[in-house]
DNA sequence: TTTTTACTTTAGAATTATTATAAACTAAAT
DNA sequence: ATTTAGTTTATAATAATTCTAAAGTAAAAA
């Protein structure tokens, strides 16, 4: 991902390009593979790698602008901790309860054969596989 | 559900069938439905139908004595609150953001033909399908 | 029974993740 | 250069949950 697209995240999300969203961003999207990430381990990441300070809430501010723009999307897990996800592709995951980690599945590797139908006056958004692992 | 069955599934949970306790269990285990909640909402409906007091810790720990036991299960839902099931069978969910309702989908509404194989080492606990609700 | 022991309840404090606030700061428009 | 509108930050507030320690209760022992 180039600069010029690292800009373009942050105008689509109504941020301005300031010395913190500019790393934010960096460090999420300037990659070859999407990842997994918590508001703590984000934290924890961008403290090594960056000269400059972030504050909590800047972070909680440029996520959230980012997961409204739709450039990340939040996994349902349970506890406590929210999980993001720089891939906003539909797919699946599995999800290791022992080590709290997620995995991605493409959508292709799932196939569903029957579904029910939603209840009276709702419609389906998307459906989510969760395979839930053990060692 | 007959009262032994109440007294067996608190022994079972390594718990005293104390006033608390019994009256938690009957209204989560005498009934022809399973349902969810979440502990909010079991604290509320506990005040209005029950006589005695329950102190949040004691509704959090009887909870989650069950659900160790395997009595109740947790379902993973996107949000601050933890919604537990009386549900313990196989099973997938609607999930309405719109109303934070669940809705129960009995095992045999979904078939998946097609999944992929665990990653190294690990295996399928098993495999929980959430489709989401719009209008 | 009564006594003893181990487990329980409870109110309130502590913790954890997240969101709100308001003062100092900075980018962009004028 | 100055103004304006948007930002960062430290800290306070909130919300769900867990911990704690004192007072209470069920079950076991005598």
């Amino acid at each position: 991902m180039k600069k010029v697209d690292i800009f373009k995240k942050l105008r689509s999300s109504g941020l301005r390009p300031t010395k913190q969203r500019v790393e934010i961003a960096k460090f999420l999207f300037e990659r070859e593979k999407t990842f997994h990430f918590t508001v703590e381990s984000l934290e924890n990441q961008l403290a090594k790698k960056s000269t400059c300070k972030f504050a909590l809430a800047t972070i909680y501010n440029t996520i959230h602008a980012f997961k409204k723009a739709g450039h990340l999307s939040e996994v349902d897990v349970r506890g406590k901790k929210t999980y993001f996800d720089t891939n906003i592709t539909n797919h699946h995951h599995f999800y290791d309860g022992e080590t709290s980690e997620l995995i991605d599945i493409d959508s292709s590797e799932v196939v569903i054969q029957k579904i029910p139908k939603a209840p009276n006056g709702k419609k389906i958004k998307n459906v989510e596989v969760f395979i839930n692992l053990k060692n």
